[in-house]
DNA sequence: TCTCACACCTTTGAAGTGG
DNA sequence: CCACTTCAAAGGTGTGAGA
């Protein structure tokens, strides 16, 4: 075991000062053995061809735990969760960077939008090729310090561990959740910015894409990818850190926010037509779609309402006129519900009733959102390609005119947003993450649950409030991650836990997916870029990080799989759920050792209960994890070693440390959204569905009927 | 439940045109 | 040289058949 640490080499490596350096412990031995899924930790498996070569430091090591995994015969996904409890070695302590305070807030943007997608469903589609989220991913940020670098970014974690299906038009429980896919983090193309310039902007995620296929035919996968299960629930989570260089993502400010309508199933196929059509109505590509257009949608239902006709026309002659009082034939009414599922319970909503963010950071238009929704006042003006200014505000919607449903939709969304306090004025959480343990943040109630809890849950959110946490690592030096490059070949992965882990960041730079950003940052990887790239692993050569998209643009050099396995090598700091400590490594050890000393404490902390009930945050019970060497926890961080976090009475928990005795951010503080994420009773929800679907089935017939005497009179 | 080919659509950028 | 238009390619989308 701590092969890594004890290895000479590695010492003297690039990666000498990494504080996170994990140790493969006994647990994670005998897990492997017992083929124990692992839902967060990443694959470690031998590249298809089997053969892999590592470059000098790194290859030992690397190569040693390759082989280590492989002859397990394990492969990706089959590792341990408890592989991800690395024992973490501090290498070096470094002093904490000045830097002004902040305090971000962060809002999502069309919220409208998301909360109308939950309402009718929370279906997103994946496919093998990937499919970018809808609604999209954006947000707005407020208070950040406008001289300083952030890095935004952004991932999806399971919400539970349960897989779904789709029965009796509702979503249900269908079982134990798969193995978790490699996760990773999408870096926003754009970082690292200022803070005046997120500001300036919506930070929009769109070209992040979702897929089941963990990699092509190749073996890669593409950075802007991320791997989820089909008929799995996933929470999207958003991460400020305050750094310009990915090398300090561990070391920096950290915070995280989760907005719990941003929840959703992934499916490879539409389970339910609300969602098909509220995607339909809201999405330009799709425009084909539409109802009301001209698209192959219209046509083909024409063509079926002729058919039909003639039909009807044939069985009148046949019958006589016995029954031609009666305006709705039954075969018609049957064929307004088949062909047009489509015609939504309220009408379908305009695009501008839920797009307010029409300048956002990247190409907004083509996300067929709202350019002038009721909030487009505020946008402020984008720091980017002027196309976001000219698209959308004078770019009116095909559908904006349509019908009156959309303002009903706005009314319902304004009521939804008067309900919820906004995002910004949420408190900014702010805590350890070794305090968010998987489990802390579950309520109890939910800890495993049932399918009528979930159903319910899932279309329960009459306000979201953004659950955010905030880290502070102790602002960690520059020279100590001098050395820490990432490779550009390993960017591309991460490996996540549950958000249940609201775990703390724990990240890993593999994973991540930095989409063509970074380019920057590249220069400064260059030690040990080109320390693994010798080994031809993949193009991880410095001089492969001219090309942004080539290099840290993402993993397209590299397998995933390897990229994970070089990544776990690299020693970084791995949560028992396979997330990303940016804490220092005694901090997140103290609180491993505390967790472990509680055995499974980690999912009961009342603070994490309170923050987020209605997430699991680790189905998998944790194996009491053991710490080889104790001394680890107090030598390199002292002033974080010992330190906890200080549970005030609201609710707010906030990082201590032990040394000062003061919080380590001011900001800091946790407020309970316990209230605001109260579910509705599964009567209401369950009544609220048949009076959509008794509208739906009116609206649809309507529309029908009017569109078929317009069109043929 | 998933995959694939398909038609339809938007977006993008190069090429062409005219002042 | 600049602004504008045109056009083709690329890419995003749901559909429906088939596995």
């Amino acid at each position: 075991m701590n092969f890594l640490m004890r290895d000479p080499v590695i010492q003297g490596s690039s990666m000498a000062y990494h504080p996170f350096i994990p140790h493969r412990s006994p647990e994670f031995a005998m897990s492997a053995m017992l083929g124990h899924q692992p839902p967060f930790f990443p694959a470690l498996a031998l590249p298809p061809s089997g053969s892999l070569s590592l470059p000098g430091a790194l290859g030992k090591p690397i190569m040693d735990q390759l082989m280590g995994v492989a002859d397990t015969g394990l492969h990706f996904p089959t590792l341990g969760h408890q592989a991800a409890a690395a024992h973490l070695r501090p290498l070096k302590t470094l002093e904490p960077e000045e830097e002004v305070e902040d305090d971000p807030k962060v809002q999502l943007e069309g919220k409208e939008l998301w909360e109308l997608f939950h309402k009718r469903g929370t279906e997103m589609v994946i496919t093998k090729s990937g499919r970018r989220m809808f609604p999209p991913f954006k947000v707005r940020c407020t208070g950040l310090d406008k001289k300083a670098k952030y890095i935004l970014l952004m991932d999806i974690v399971s919400a539970d561990d349960c897989r779904y299906k789709f029965h009796n038009s509702r979503w249900m429980v269908a079982g134990k959740a798969d193995p978790e896919m490699p996760k990773r983090l999408y870096f926003h193309p754009d970082s690292p910015a200022t803070g005046e310039q997120w500001m300036s902007k919506v930070v929009n995620f769109h070209k992040m894409k979702l897929t089941n296929n963990i990699s092509d035919k190749h073996g890669f996968v593409s950075s802007t990818h991320t791997i989820l299960n089909s008929m799995h629930k996933y929470q999207p989570r958003f991460h400020i850190a305050r750094t310009n260089d990915v090398h300090k993502l561990y070391h920096c400010t950290f915070r995280t926010y989760v907005f719990p309508e941003t929840d959703f199933i992934a499916v490879t196929a539409y389970q339910n037509d609300k969602i098909t059509q509220l995607k339909i109505d809201h999405n330009p590509f799709a425009k084909g779609f539409r109802d009301t257009g001209n698209g192959r949608r219209e046509k083909r239902k024409q063509l079926a309402l002729q058919s039909m006709r003639s039909y009807e026309e044939q069985v009148k002659r046949e019958n006589g006129a016995s029954d031609d009082s009666s305006g709705e034939q039954p075969s018609f009414k049957c064929y307004g519900q088949a062909s047009s599922p489509a015609v939504s319970t309220v009408g379908p909503p305009h695009l501008k009733d839920f797009c307010d963010s029409d300048e956002d950071s990247d190409d907004e238009s083509k996300d067929g959102l709202p350019k002038d929704g009721p909030d487009s006042s505020k946008i402020s003006t984008t720091t980017e390609d002027g196309k976001d200014h000219e698209a959308s505000p004078v770019k009116a919607h095909p559908f904006s005119s349509s019908s009156d449903s959309g303002s009903r939709v706005r009314e319902s969304g304004h009521k939804t947003e008067k309900s919820q306090a906004d995002s910004r004025q949420s408190p900014v959480t702010i805590i350890s993450s070794t305090t968010r343990s998987a489990e802390d943040l579950k309520s109890p109630g939910l800890q495993d649950p049932p399918p009528k809890a979930d159903e319910c849950r899932s279309i329960s959110k009459d306000s979201f409030v953004p659950l955010s946490v905030q880290t502070d690592s102790g602002h960690m030096g520059h020279g100590h991650l001098h050395n820490f490059g990432f490779p550009t070949g390993l960017t591309g992965q991460q490996f996540f836990n549950h958000l249940g882990g609201a775990h703390p960041f724990l990240l890993h730079p593999g994973q991540f997916n930095m989409g063509g950003a970074f380019s920057n940052m590249a220069a400064g990887m260059g030690p040990l870029l080109a320390a693994v790239s010798t080994g031809g692993v993949s193009t991880m050569d410095t001089t492969s990080m001219t090309s942004p998209t080539q290099s840290l643009a993402g993993a397209a050099g590299l397998p995933f799989h390897l990229q994970q396995h070089v990544l776990a090598s690299q020693g970084l700091a791995m949560s028992p759920f396979g997330s990303l400590f940016p804490y220092p490594y005694t901090y997140m050890a103290a609180a491993a050792a505390a967790q472990s000393a509680a055995s499974s404490s980690v999912h009961r902390h009342p603070f994490l209960n309170a923050v987020r009930p209605r997430l699991r945050y680790s189905p998998y019970p944790l194996p009491s994890m053991t710490v080889p060497d104790s001394t680890l926890l107090t030598t390199a961080m002292p002033s974080m070693a010992g330190g906890g976090v200080e549970v005030k009475g609201d609710g707010m928990v906030v990082p201590v440390s032990p040394v000062s005795g003061v919080t380590l951010d001011s900001t800091s503080e946790v407020t309970s959204h316990s209230s605001s994420l109260s579910p509705k009773t599964c009567a209401e929800k369950d009544a609220a569905n048949e009076l959509q679907s008794i509208q739906r089935l009116v609206s649809g017939l309507d529309s029908s009927q009017d569109r078929s005497r317009s069109g043929s009179p």
